[in-house]
Order: structure tokens, then C-alpha cells, then sequence
DNA sequence: ATTCTAACA
DNA sequence: TGTTAGGA
């Protein structure tokens, strides 16, 4: 089986991701309003989320907890559509081979990721990045 | 027992 | 965002 496969089976509900993000049945189902994550539904229309879901929340948490708002983490974290999560096909956003459609919107995606998501987090670049990227994000 | 949607003291 | 009512 394949790793996208896996990384796209929708498997725990949310109880499961609570935990595994800490963040609340909410704030989960906001995000999920906002297109952030698409977790598939059971028959009894309960949340089905699949690992790249999770990858996904923990990614957006991240984002919240530096004082990026939604607006901010749409533009880093590409939306996602219903069909890609549901079905086994690939996120566009999960992945850096997605180097041949729209490479220019893609290159601006991964700098402003990189620049957001600094893996170092060095301190002193956290508000720069907040006060001149903000009025982007911002509405 | 869990999760879901909608709505707001 | 928290919380809760009312269902499934």
C-alpha cells in the first residue's frame, strides 16, 4: 500500500484528534469550515480524519499560536478540496514534487511557509514576520 | 457514550 | 472560542 494512501485513509475520529492537537472539537470543526482540513464522514456523518489531516491541524495550531489568523494559515496551508482527502488522491500542499503546475503560485506559497514556519524558530524573527506580513494576511 | 449542527447569556 | 440545546 501505498504512502499516500495511508497518509490519506481516513481513520480516527475526533475525540482521537483532540488529543493527538490539542485543540477543541471547536476549533476543528472551524477549521474545517474554513477549508483548512477536509475529514471525510461515516455513515452516522461523524468526523473521519486521516493522517494528513492531523499533520494538517497541528500545522494550523502552530500557525494560531504565532498570531497568524485564518486568512494567514489559508495562504500557507492551500485548501484543500473534499475529493483529495476523501479519496486517496495527493495534497498539493503536503508535497514539494508538485513542481509542475502553477510554479509560480507554488514558489510564493513555500516562501511565505518558510518565512511563517521558521523550523529553527529563532526568536526576533517572529515579530518582524508578524508586523510587515500581517497586512497581508489581514481580512 | 460520542459526535453533530446551530446559535448565543 | 466557549458553551449548550436538541438530535442522531
Amino acid at each position: 500500500m501505498s504512502d499516500l494512501i495511508r497518509k490519506n485513509m481516513a481513520l480516527f475520529p475526533m475525540s482521537i484528534v483532540m488529543n493527538l492537537t490539542n485543540l477543541t472539537a471547536r476549533q476543528i470543526r472551524y477549521y474545517e469550515q474554513h477549508e483548512l482540513v477536509c475529514p471525510s464522514r461515516s455513515e452516522g456523518n461523524k468526523r473521519l480524519f486521516s493522517f494528513n489531516d492531523v499533520t494538517r491541524l497541528l500545522q494550523i495550531k502552530d500557525l494560531i499560536e504565532k498570531g497568524v489568523n485564518i486568512a494567514g494559515v489559508k495562504q500557507v496551508l492551500l485548501p484543500v478540496s473534499k475529493a483529495q482527502t476523501a479519496r486517496n488522491e495527493p495534497l498539493l500542499a503536503d508535497n514539494d514534487k508538485v513542481t509542475a503546475k502553477a510554479p509560480t503560485d507554488l514558489q510564493i506559497h513555500k516562501m511565505l511557509k518558510a518565512r511563517l514556519v521558521g523550523e529553527t524558530g529563532r526568536r526576533g524573527e517572529v515579530s518582524l514576520i508578524q508586523g510587515d506580513l500581517a497586512r497581508f494576511f489581514r481580512k
